[in-house]
DNA sequence: GATCATATGATGCAATTTCATATTTCGGCG
DNA sequence: CGCCGAAATATGAAATTGCATCATATGATC
């Protein structure tokens, strides 16, 4: 008999996220850039400030994880916090001009290989598969 | 200027994957079951024996962690681990008793979840995300 | 305008994950 | 047969993550 995970939808999307992401991910690995910086950098990217919780929703990651994650991030130069106007609560999270370089360049190899991954698939599924995807996430709740 | 990250294809698939599973895998917290704990369940479900390796490939995870996840998994009985007839580096591993009526009662729960899913889609989209997917899975090598 | 429920981030600590490497086995080859 | 490189798993040590909780700030209500 099949797997039970043959024809289970959360697992072919498991999957295929991970399997998609796997040689880019290599890619970030070879320049000693971790994927979690990655996402942090490329949520921020170009010009689009996040607080801690949106990050960390944007990230896949949990809320003491992205604190941590930023404070390193902000260490090493990449980006800065500030205090949000109005709520005292929120810390505001963009890019240096260090940090902005530095995503520049990576997300252009990421456009890179985006565009290798759809050339496989063709054009037609490629859209339809970009566009099933985000109504599954708006179906979800809003934009993160 | 929109998010980098808006029209990333990677990035919609993580989202996308991420947001489609949280649901299902609050009611495994509920109960008590890891997340982890559930794909080695899934994958050796109902009756697939599985490596150690292969679990960890169809478990996104690295063998390291594989290799703890199934000991645990064994000391509370829902799985055994035997040598491989023919090739004693393999580690074979299925599902007992116990852990065949455990898997039964999640994956019942699974497909409930799916089939919810699914619904919001409309059954054209789903059929056609889940036929995408499998392309870009057998496009990136092997079954696992 | 004091109080209480809620929202946001930070932090101590335990558990998990991962990297690097060791160990064992296999298969091919001289 | 004995050796060598590769494959599969195990393990020690370090790093990361996540849970629980704390501290602070906000907003609503009376």
């Amino acid at each position: 008999m099949a797997r039970f995970t043959d024809d289970y939808l959360l697992y072919l999307l498991a999957q295929a996220s991970h399997r998609a992401s796997a040689e880019f991910h290599a890619r970030l690995a070879g320049q000693g850039v971790a994927v979690s910086t990655w996402r942090i950098l490329a949520t921020l990217y170009p010009d689009s400030p996040a607080t801690i919780g949106e990050l960390a929703r944007s990230c896949l990651a949990k809320q003491p994880t992205m604190t941590r994650q930023v404070a390193r991030l902000e260490a090493q130069g990449l980006v800065k916090r500030r205090m949000a106007e109005g709520d005292r609560r929120r810390v505001v999270v963009r890019l240096t001009e260090k940090g902005r370089n530095m995503a520049a360049g990576l997300a252009a190899q990421a456009r890179a290989h985006e565009m290798r991954l759809l050339a496989g698939l063709g054009e037609e599924a490629a859209a339809r598969l970009k566009e099933t995807l985000r109504g599954l996430l708006s179906e979800k709740g809003g934009s993160a």
